[in-house]
DNA sequence: TTGACATGCATAACAGCGTTAGGTAATATA
DNA sequence: TATATTACCTAACGCTGTTATGCATGTCAA
């Protein structure tokens, strides 16, 4: 189980992340997160759909309903030209705080 | 500026690993996160001091009062056996989620 | 002596976000 | 018909950083 603060850090970058590789509705990105961090990140609808709202209402993803090839309506969502670089911002702060924890982590302590 | 979310992420697995190096105190912990991540992290008290009260009431970390070099009192915080325990799975929890954050990231779009 | 600045700790009001729980509805299957 | 799956949405609650503020000590220059 992830904690909450590690999945508030990590939502924005990942939805974008999937976005930019294509468009995708709510439903089908929980299962991708799933099966792309092979279980260990389970995403709830409750949290999702808010964030998704979220993106929107900031212009970062942009939606259209549509009907899948099962005959079920889905609400698509695409990354905008302002996702595209948001996206960029995440990654680059991401990797700020990745790399610090890194030094931290990787450097031996001065053992006797 | 990195985002709050992401802050709130990572102070608890940054703290814990500056600690499991050797006892610290508040207000050099400040800095010693703003030397490693080269300026890039630039933690306040308002946000540190509530969690290191948080930590120790988790018993994760033990304190006591010093007079350090300069005359000055200060709170010294060390790792407690269960910190170190917690470091381990805040590590693991990281790298799961960086390591799904990269799938997306890493891997190339089909580009035509 | 006085003022400014760095050191060093602490708390309070506020806003943002996930958790948990619940609701609605259509389709497939037994 | 009953159940599970797909698919969307919202509300109350708790946790946590932000921002602002307070207090106290020591240093250094004017």
């Amino acid at each position: 189980m992830i904690s909450k603060e590690l999945v508030a850090a990590s939502t924005k970058p990942i939805l974008l992340a999937i976005l930019s590789r294509g468009e995708s509705y709510g439903y089908a990105i929980i299962e991708q997160v799933r099966l792309r961090s092979g279980g260990e990140l389970e995403w709830s609808e409750g949290m999702l759909y808010p964030v998704l709202h979220r993106l929107e209402k900031e212009k970062l993803i942009l939606s259209s309903w549509k009907v899948g090839e099962n005959g079920r309506k889905r609400k698509y969502y695409r990354l905008s030209a302002a996702g595209t670089k948001a996206l960029q911002v995440e990654r680059v702060q991401w990797k700020i705080v990745h790399n610090t924890l890194s030094t931290f982590w990787e450097t031996k302590t001065c053992l006797t």
